[in-house]
DNA sequence: CTGTTAGCGCCTTCAA
DNA sequence: TTGAAGGCGCTAACAG
């Protein structure tokens, strides 16, 4: 297997200067040892002498030697590596949630492939796919809107998914989301103790599981207190919400305040707002699902309920990695839901600043 | 090779159903070919029957085949995978970056792993090693604080690199960045031609390659102009900040107009502004560092310097893949600077709305 | 046009 | 305590 059959000669030559990245055999041969014996050392599965070890570490030192992960992925099961699928990157909310994952991740020795899906399922699917074909270890992913998305265990074999923030029809899936409905109703709740009587409700789509959850807390809060409900959904643009807001204001029955359902419908009913000259909250008071950054900074700071996004991603994560290491798929899936904050500013009436 | 070897008998037995995902043999031996044929099919680089291609297709959906890409990126030289290392992902603006190179990277065809490293160089480092070991093809990277941060060719041998929004000591790898120190000068001109003399400057930290960089364009144009500069680092918290501007609007000679290094700066010294009851714009004239969602929101809407977050992951992304499809490193990096745009709104004392 | 051989780097299994 | 053999799934190189 030396170069030399016949020998026992000196010492191993000096540190060879490779142009290719030494491998294991590069430093089993510089350190006069079998490569399970390298491969022993760096494990720590079995007991080496201390000497054959010291000599090991060396020679991993001079050459400089990191075990390569795609060998060890292709040969054994685990790959240490988790994907991670998501709507966006851009929005915050999502942004928060993909630092938790991948903080945790790490802190676990996992490493993370992202990807988006634009909220298309397709897209969605398609990422599985690439994901599975990189055989990692587990999946944890923000659905895409939830009508279509076909995340299940149909789609994944044997691979652990976790999802998180929204829910998917296959309930054997692992799930964390937070109290969208009760976070709603006790939101429309302190408008109603305002002294609101006609309270609109404008948002993105039912089809998001987060943003249907939202309005159905609204509905029950409505309904509890006698009240009729008001909704609309489209606020994925700047006119339309505009429009929408208009023609609401205009009539009869204007609403005196308005619930948004995530930041996204905030602003553009923000921004609504604007255009329409109307003042908050005299005239509409406002209150919105999920708190940001400058949320206290605008006129007037803005009252919303706050969803620990962070905290998702990370109990998503570590569910994640409890089932990879187990093993194996539980036949139903836990569900963990997290518990949201009413932050009132001034936007709802309150004259806390 | 077959299981019978005399035999040319009937057609291939039914779909066999596996418990372990089919692979490239599985396809063959349904197909009735080698695997070299289920091989050229899958990539096309030789000529295959249309008969036998046909043949090979129906196995590969029979058998919902899919090639492991971990097996073939351990094979050959390409793992069809880049690394992505920012400091942060809860700032939209790393969230913006990063979303524009998942975007690219999967139109080509490539996979991200992502990793942060929290402005901190060790944490970077380690990254780097994990991608390594990874065999990624090509790293984009926004650097963690500049002094420190060690990205450079000998680190990385000869997988490409390239860096953006911030510059790193080694001039060989390609970076893409954005007109910080003209965007900077040209606003601080704006503020100048509203007539302001004394001009704050707000930031973090010099040691971060953006925020110096705006630092020196505020510097330019304030001794263009003949004027003193007056400048804090260190708005890292909200009390720092507050102490900060407290001080300075309590001097003799109190700025009449603040200009901030970035949207975490100018968030704390929006919070720091309210805390001390200054009016904006007439004690205080604004104006900030990178565009956010909300800051035509804030009151009142901010002035600010809107740069391309995703244009240049974009770019960034863009440039990497090329450097891996032409294989080669450059002697001397690639250098793309991206404008910036001044956006008015009423802070710097503007009356547009 | 198609198949065979060999081996990427690692670790499980077995033998010494 | 250590080493040798073998193979994970794929494809470059070389037959046929």
């Amino acid at each position: 297997m030396s170069e030399d059959g016949s020998g026992k000669k000196t010492k191993p030559a000096k540190v060879p200067t490779l142009s290719r990245k030494p491998t294991m055999s590069d430093v089993a041969r510089l350190a006069g040892v079998g490569t399970m014996t390298v491969s022993r050392v760096l494990s720590g599965t079995a007991v080496v002498s201390p000497e054959t070890a010291q000599r090991v570490r060396t020679a991993i030192e001079q050459l400089r030697y990191r075990p390569n992960e795609i060998a060890r992925a292709f040969r054994g099961q685990r790959s240490k590596t988790i994907g991670l699928i998501l709507p966006y990157l851009y929005d915050p909310f999502f942004g928060n949630c993909a630092h938790a994952v991948t903080r945790v991740a790490k802190e676990n020795g996992y490493t993370v492939i992202i990807a988006t899906s634009n909220e298309d399922p397709e897209t969605e699917y398609g990422e599985v796919d690439r994901m599975l074909q990189r055989e990692v270890d587990g999946l944890v992913a923000i659905p895409a809107r939830q009508h279509d998305s076909i995340l299940g265990r149909n789609l994944l074999g044997r691979t652990p998914l976790v999802v998180f923030d929204r829910l998917v029809a296959d309930r054997t899936v692992d799930a964390v989301t937070v109290e969208n409905l009760a976070g709603a109703q006790k939101m429309v709740d302190h408008l109603i103790g305002h002294g609101h009587r006609r309270i609109a409700f404008m948002g993105l789509s039912r089809d998001i599981f987060t943003i249907n959850e939202r309005f159905l807390g609204y509905r029950q809060a409505m309904q509890d207190a006698g009240l009729v409900e008001d909704a609309f959904f489209g606020c994925d643009s700047e006119e339309g919400t505009v429009a929408a807001l208009k023609q609401k204001m205009a009539s009869g029955n204007a609403p005196t305040a308005v619930f948004t359902s995530n930041t996204l419908a905030t602003r553009y009913v923000l921004s609504a707002i604007l255009h329409l000259g109307i003042r908050i909250p005299d005239e509409l008071a406002f209150a919105g699902f999920d708190d940001f950054d400058m949320a206290e900074f605008t006129a007037p700071p803005l009252t919303v309920v706050r969803q620990p996004a962070q905290q998702m991603g990370e109990a998503a994560t570590k569910l994640l990695i409890e089932r990879i290491a187990q093993g194996e798929i539980p036949g139903t899936g836990s569900r963990v839901v997290l518990p949201v904050e009413l932050v009132l500013r001034s936007s709802c009436g309150c004259t806390n600043r």
